[in-house]
DNA sequence: ATAAACCTTATAGTTAACTCCAAGGCAAGA
DNA sequence: TCTTGCCTTGGAGTTAACTATAAGGTTTAT
């Protein structure tokens, strides 16, 4: 599969998936004859991963990190070093979904209480509860 | 409440306080005599509700056209107009809640698998079902 | 009364993550 | 064979969101 249809199938444009490879946040893709890149099943699966994650919101660096183990030589040490970074970067996930959980809240009960609230809060009337003081 | 504590007190610099302000994120800030920003209670409102939108996720382009609206008479359209970017606001936490689960799941998956499944994804070798359809 | 530690604005610089461009090679159809 | 449409690399440009600097005013402690 050529750049092209490896990006369109991602929603991805061919330069950004040059721009992966070239500061390594994905291993070299192979090549045909002409040198041109031929995507494999093992390189979409690496496409899909990067897309996954950094739509999650983890940075280029934490993945650079990780595709940098996945190349090395599979040691005790590497292995652990990977599960240490899969378990990090789990960590991030549930630490952004609870954050999210507490902005839904926070926002759902603007809607909520829209009229009363909202209005007082845009104006300069006072507050009788601040926001801030965790009162959701 | 001087910059600097407004600042501390919400794990932000007074760099970025100036900015949100100067920008439109938020409204501007009470002055004292000596024309130094001093904080009301509204102004800290305005800072968590920014800071919970901005790590949630939101851009600064948003909270202007909010911060906007909430600066304009409150007619009926601009009432319509808040409430239309609130539910909005909220669909997209929403679609972000999602996209986290279904990445956590995907990470959690190869954690589990990580011994059979992992070392065969990031080596050459060949993989029987590709990541990318959907099979977490 | 002077130094330290705040504050102000205006403007320039930085960082992350792309995104685009130039110059040229390869492949398929009229 | 020539045009169209891919592809390549290297390097420059862009955008969002800060972040830092300069030049100067204020407040507080010694």
């Amino acid at each position: 599969m050529n750049i092209k249809e490896a990006a369109t199938k991602f929603d991805l444009t061919a330069d950004t998936l040059r721009y992966y490879e070239r500061i390594g946040v994905m291993p070299p893709v192979t090549r045909n004859q002409s040198g041109y890149r031929d995507y494999q099943v093992r390189d979409l699966n690496w496409i899909y991963l990067v897309k996954k994650l950094r739509d999650a919101g983890l940075t280029i660096e934490s993945l650079i990190e990780f595709a940098t183990l996945a190349q090395m030589d599979r040691t005790q040490d590497v292995q652990a070093a990977q599960k240490t970074i899969l378990n990090d970067q789990l960590e991030v996930i549930d630490q952004k979904i609870q954050e999210l959980n507490d902005t839904r809240k926070l926002l759902s009960f603007k809607i909520d209480t829209y009229d009363e609230h909202l209005a007082l809060f845009a104006d300069g009337k006072t507050m009788p509860d601040p926001l801030w003081k965790e009162n959701l």
